[in-house]
DNA sequence: ATATTCTTGACAAAATTAGTCAGGAATCTA
DNA sequence: TAGATTCCTGACTAATTTTGTCAAGAATAT
């Protein structure tokens, strides 16, 4: 099970539109590049498999860039980490049960628990749940002031 | 986050201890190995990891091999897994807070909040337990016929 | 003594990640 | 319509990590 640096970078950034979202404006890939210290050209790779998932849209052109397909509050975090990410199965096998010679080695069936139990976690969290946990910690306060201000 | 074919094969080879233990008799690598399809010069790594970690001790020479060091029931997954994997850890920062340009990145504490959630299931989850579930489904139950056989 | 089994550390190949880059396509504004 | 802007795509590469192998040595049982 590998949750990449490339999986972190998406919710990151994911996360940004979500905070600096203003009516049905586009973010550009190099404000949330800076804003968020990601590579700009790496995040056009990711950008790029969110929208394939359906859950940014884009726009080129001036005025164009990135926006969330739907309300923060129905986009999962495990919808951006499966959209980017190849290797989140924790089974060795790939789920198919051939992981000792043929048959389910000794601990299938607890990967696959483990499987249940970290997709679930985050099949449950949406954007907004994660900026609501944030909002509520008095330390991360701060930094809604520059979106108000 | 890494759980990698090594972490893997550490819990199923502590599974396999589990289930063939007879007495207080070690078990080779070899053997192991074998059973588990596990390759014998990394399983060795392996088993030098947890027996540093107190979770095997080990014997040299002929009728020598490995044992778990306390019943199964108060061995966890979670402690094996710690013992051998490196990067289990979600945050992109190790935890330190510097995940954007030396302050917490906006998904800080949602990895936090994941970490808490791997490591609590895989603390609360024995090798005896693992055993158990295996026990509860019938098409697991051949496997066992070769231990008290 | 000798065979067996773990112990340790160095080493290497293969796979994967973490990006870069360039050329192109679409879109907005003047 | 020209030009600037921004995304789109695929190819490419360097660095890192994983996934092992191997050999020489130390301890133990018979």
């Amino acid at each position: 099970m590998y949750l990449t640096t490339k999986g972190k970078y998406a919710v990151t950034a994911a996360l940004d539109l979500a905070i600096y979202e203003k009516g049905n404006a586009f973010l550009k890939i190099a404000d949330i590049a800076e804003r968020q210290s990601i590579p700009p050209s790496y995040l056009e790779q990711i950008f790029n498999n969110l929208r394939k998932a359906n859950i940014l849209s884009a726009s080129r052109g001036p005025k164009g860039g990135f926006k969330l397909s739907r309300p923060s509050e129905k986009i999962m975090i495990g919808e951006i980490i499966t959209a980017v990410e190849k290797r989140m199965d924790a089974t060795q096998c790939s789920g198919d049960g051939t992981c000792n010679s043929g048959s389910k080695c000794v601990a299938h069936n607890f990967w696959i628990e483990l499987n249940e139990n970290i997709n679930s976690f985050l099949m449950k969290k949406s954007l907004k749940d994660v900026l609501n946990t944030r909002k509520d910690n008095p330390q991360e306060k701060d930094d809604f002031l520059i979106v108000t201000g």
